[in-house]
DNA sequence: CCCCCTTCGCTCAATCCTTATAATAAGTGC
DNA sequence: GCACTTATTATAAGGATTGAGCGAAGGGGG
């Protein structure tokens, strides 16, 4: 029943060159001694290997380190600028667009609020595009040179012939996304729950360095929840992002965004916490109204009541996740997540603990995320990244013409 | 961050044999053209590994089939008594073992009840050994020619350095299982939870055949769920089970085995419901009185209302499990859950769409499980099937004598 | 300054696997 | 008996990894 593909010696090739740009990624600087190490591989393949990577301009020499009285080793490192990426994170309230090299390095960023309740697709997708352009113009670097653009958006996103878009509290249904954003741009386009992304994130920079099983908590004024599994290659074009906020923590309880009953969303979601305090707060934002009932927790019982049941709903939410997926971390994400995380971490353990299984607990660690909220942009940046690694991303620019024998007339390549 | 390894043009034999083993094995019989087609690898290849296969006596021709007016094409298909497989279902109320030629036909079976409340590992583990022993004397299979044992448990199966168990409804708390078992037999033993074979074997041969993403819930006693992506092998020594019964879906709700309040398990599992009705019912065990409550919900109101909210919470649950995987297929299995399903699937499927969001919902299909209580044992079983299509199980008759490189003296086995 | 030693990186023949092509085998229909 | 069709096997070619051997690059001692 499951589907394995057959091998060819040629995708040998392709696997172990992969193989070593991913572990050269997250150990830079290194030499082809360490490579060969790391990877297992026979230092004669990895000679081979990385000469190639070289002449194509996407490895490069960075001077060298003396080795106990022989022969130096030549230092390696993936050349920063064979390439760039654009991470965009679509949000409830504003569209932000960061365009990085491959170190993960800024060189430029862009920014869109977006009217409240107004997320009209065509809005939606036209600030996109200008956030894109605006960065773009803005780093100087020419569009042949880039990777590919990673978007991370709220809802499930479905991967079929084409990616469509569903996001119920959005008030997106089976929106073709890749396709609209493909009438202002010809660039590699990479889509995913925003979730996800910031996850992945975390994962590779953050607080989930080294789990080999972390479950990210995005929390926001909507809440999501990002799987990820011994690094994300394992699912190529699969699992859509989890909807863990519209999981029923109360069974006929508080009405949710999506129409439902009972939701994690209801009850943790920035807004919903808001709702259920019900009194005017200061601040203009949802942000500094949730900063101002944390602050008023201290004096006023019942700011402190919601927030206490905050804890108790989000820690069962938690609790489940533990007992379904045995992650070793957990991360609390996304800007409420990081307020409450920050304020009630040992609350919220302290809920998670009871309604988890106690085995599956004590392999967890519960923290917030180092991040901050740009996360997801950053994530959003991986997903090229991550094609770039696994070989599947050439920049424009660095493209090798048509094969002859599709243009059996051509003149060949330039130079 | 993810961990990939390197591959060697030996691996690569070894994964496209186990291609073709997987092929054959679920298409049999058919005709090296035909696996030709189906793998995508060359005839010539094919061949090749055939020519292995039939020579290590795992393959056999089976006939040949006319074409249409040229050389008719000989049928192959894998050779049923290559080996043997043993599953052993290890539930709360008996001990099951089944012992299975390669074509999955029982050859062999054995029961032994436990009595309630009786759960100490020394029992459990005794008896175990005892039906093996059971099922391997009424078949009259050497022990040699045993490919491996699947074992269901109920509980978390964590994989360490060893196998080790805990089952918290159980009283087990990290009981190393394997090490147990290994007291009593030298053969390979496949640890996995209960929920997770019984999945397996709806996904292979059950109601899950054909679906790429499925969901099984298993619901006896107790409540447990299996999450089966595209085929077990893409989990190698990952993921254990889920402990979607623990999952809380009321806050401060009833009081579940575990400890912990609001479980899905206080209102869904066989022993909650019947407890939740309260009044005396006919029938010695669980399921005779559960059948009999469904019975008469229709003439009792009480009865009704208990099972009307059973399927509430019921599809709760199963929307979560919608929401977080959005699998293509949710199979209900377990005596408890081919009751409910069989009696209440449309309430069932109704609170799962009011649970759930729409579109993921709208993706799958909620079904009944076909293969009825003894799955688990069935599933177990194609726990060591699975090694052996993998390449990496070999009846102990069959296998060759140790390399002479590592035991340079000594006489090598006999046979 | 020269020589020895250590370690790194490259070259080359050997080995293995898949594939494309050609050859052989085994039938049908006239 | 002969053309034709299809299935399977033999053969040569191409691509990949590997282990051994060799040159390269520096340190240290005389």
């Amino acid at each position: 029943m499951p589907e394995r593909r057959r091998w060819t010696v040629r995708d040998l090739r392709r696997d172990n060159r992969s193989v070593l740009l991913w572990s050269l990624y997250f150990d830079q600087p290194c030499s082809r001694q360490d490579l060969s190490e790391a990877t297992g591989l026979s230092s004669a393949s990895v000679s081979n290997v990385i000469r190639e990577l070289i002449h194509e301009g996407i490895v490069v020499e960075a001077g060298s380190v003396d080795s106990d009285g022989g022969r130096p080793r030549v230092l390696l490192r993936i050349n920063p600028d064979y390439g760039y990426v654009v991470g965009i994170d679509v949000g409830e309230t504003r569209i932000q667009a960061e365009l990085f090299d491959l170190t993960m390095t800024v060189r430029a960023n862009a920014d869109i609020p977006l009217e409240p309740r107004e997320h009209g697709v065509d809005v939606v997708v036209d600030r996109i595009l200008r956030c894109l352009s605006a960065v773009l113009a803005d780093s100087g670097v020419p569009s042949g040179a880039i990777l590919g653009v990673g978007v991370g958006v709220p809802g499930v996103v479905e991967r079929g012939a084409e990616v469509v878009l569903y996001g119920q509290t959005y008030g997106w249904d089976a929106v073709p996304l890749e396709r609209l954003l493909r009438t202002g741009t010809d660039l590699p386009l990479y889509i995913d729950n925003g979730a996800n992304t910031m996850g992945q994130a975390e994962l590779w920079f953050g607080a989930g360095q080294g789990a080999r099983h972390a479950v990210v908590c995005l929390i926001g004024s909507g809440v999501g929840a990002s799987i990820i599994g011994n690094g994300a290659t394992e699912r190529p074009g699969g699992s859509s992002g989890t909807e863990w906020g519209h999981t029923t923590v109360m069974v006929g309880g508080r009405n949710c965004r999506c129409g439902s009953l009972g939701h994690l969303e209801a009850y943790v979601g920035a807004e919903a916490i808001l709702e259920r305090y019900g009194l005017p707060l200061p601040g203009d934002d949802e942000e500094s109204a949730l900063a101002a009932l944390i602050d008023l927790a201290e004096t006023s019982p019942e700011a402190a009541t919601v927030l206490d049941e905050t804890a108790l709903y989000l820690g069962a939410g938690i609790g489940d996740l533990i007992n379904l997926f045995s992650p070793d971390r957990i991360i609390l994400g996304g800007w409420a997540g990081l307020l409450l995380g920050h304020r009630m971490l040992p609350a919220i353990r302290s809920s998670a603990r009871e309604h988890a299984l106690s085995h599956p607990f004590a392999e967890t660690t519960i923290t917030v995320g180092r991040l901050g909220p740009d996360a997801v942009a950053l994530g959003a940046a991986t997903l090229p990244i991550q094609a770039f690694l696994n070989g599947t991303a050439v920049p424009a620019s660095r493209r090798p013409a048509a094969p002859e024998e599709i243009r059996p007339t051509g003149t060949g390549r330039v130079g």
